[in-house]
DNA sequence: CAGGGAATGTTGACACAGTCAACTTCGAGC
DNA sequence: GCTCGAAGTTGACTGTGTCAACATTCCCTG
């Protein structure tokens, strides 16, 4: 993976670590899940690779760069997940869309800092493509799931990315609310995390579902002007 | 609105500055608003108030309880406008809960960095129990209009509490998405934020109408046992 | 095989942040 | 009128992000 290990194998000396770029991040991983988001400092992932203050500059321009690495790399073990899941119900396109969100709320409760700094303000996607690519390649999986369940009339047509984007709301939605130790404590109490999880998915994809033409879904006027504003 | 005014009206003088602990607030809301969640500083709030960097330890313990008081503020403004939303539609319930949903994504997208602090890692919500209140009141009034339209027969019977926080992940979830520039450009450049939002909603809200016995709800298995872990 | 860049690390320094201790000033009640 | 406590100030400490100047090592070219 690192471009050192791609190359003739340099070895790592006293003075040239080898491979600092992956044992920042590393290092840095490891701040996270100990210390909390703000725990994590350049200085500290420097410490933890056994390097100088400075050292960081030579392969991230920023402390944000930092971040947006350890991000990254967040969201590609986050798409494994999530594609693993989806697997375990390749019969089943709704169950696997099911699967598929338990799994995202699953990593997000056991790498709850990981999963805050991968949606959080301290990276922003504009400024680290990569980043952006990653986020999306995770969450693309749901459309293609969704399409699946389209072709298997399992789920009502439409454009997947549009059906998609409603569960991925609801998922992150409630991933987020977990991660910020916000979900009131008289509803975790009576229902563990992966079962809101099921709840939230099954409301929705009862919403997703092709349904003969009912009165009180064509009774919704499609938008009201006199909507709240600010 | 300050204590100050309330009380015998004690002037300011050039030392004491007569009501500090809401100049604070204001000045940190500025700096939220102009320098994005990174550029609140205690100094610079202090600053901003006219006031040496010091002064604030004598009404907030700490940089958090400061920013505490910053966002129980933002959940009592974001109330206000999930109540006015609602009571512009006293009569549809479900109308209600879509301009309740489209409030609070209006409420994200004009002051995105006081919507993430409010539901961010920088104050805990265990820590702050104020601010936790704050924050179960203004989700609450969903649970109220879902009971509503229950009573009216447009959504599904169930307990209210349950359904609401189906919605509030939906909802939540886009807000946290476009504040946190998570939402992929192939999607927004079509879709202004206030319909997708109307999007999410109606998904959801089809999965809570009330509707015969289908076939395809009550195929999916309860829960499956084999998801993916980590 | 020699030698010279280019990478990669190190040291030292600067500005600024959160926080605390010691001191000062002001308003109110005995 | 005087004192006491609340509210503000000054100065200092540590830790952080960041940079410039310097040191060391790798690897390519001759």
């Amino acid at each position: 993976m690192s471009r050192r290990a791609a190359a003739t194998a340099r070895r790592r000396t006293a003075y040239h670590h080898g491979d600092l770029r992956a044992a920042l991040v590393t290092a840095a991983t490891a701040l996270l899940d100990t210390e909390g988001p703000l725990g994590v400092t350049l200085r500290g992932a420097a410490r933890g690779a056994g390097v100088s203050q400075a050292a960081p500059y030579r392969h991230f321009s920023d402390k944000s760069a930092l971040l947006a690495a350890v991000a990254e790399d967040g969201f590609r073990r986050l798409r494994h997940a999530i594609a693993r899941a989806a697997r375990t119900h390749a019969r089943d396109p709704v169950a696997a869309l099911r699967a598929m969100a338990i799994a995202v709320v699953r990593f997000a409760a056991a790498h709850p800092s990981h999963y805050r700094l991968m949606s959080g303000p301290a990276v922003r996607g504009r400024d680290h493509p990569a980043l952006r690519d990653a986020a999306v390649g995770a969450w693309a999986l749901l459309a293609g799931a969704i399409e699946r369940g389209q072709r298997a009339g399992r789920i009502r047509p439409g454009d997947p990315v549009a059906l998609s984007f409603a569960l991925w709301c609801s998922i992150h939605g409630l991933a987020v609310l977990a991660v910020d130790e916000q979900i009131p404590a008289n509803v975790l109490k009576v229902v563990p995390l992966e079962q809101l999880a099921e709840h939230a998915t099954r409301c929705l994809l009862e919403g997703l579902a092709p349904r003969p033409p009912s009165r009180a879904a064509r009774r919704a006027r499609p938008a009201s002007r006199a909507t709240a504003r600010q």
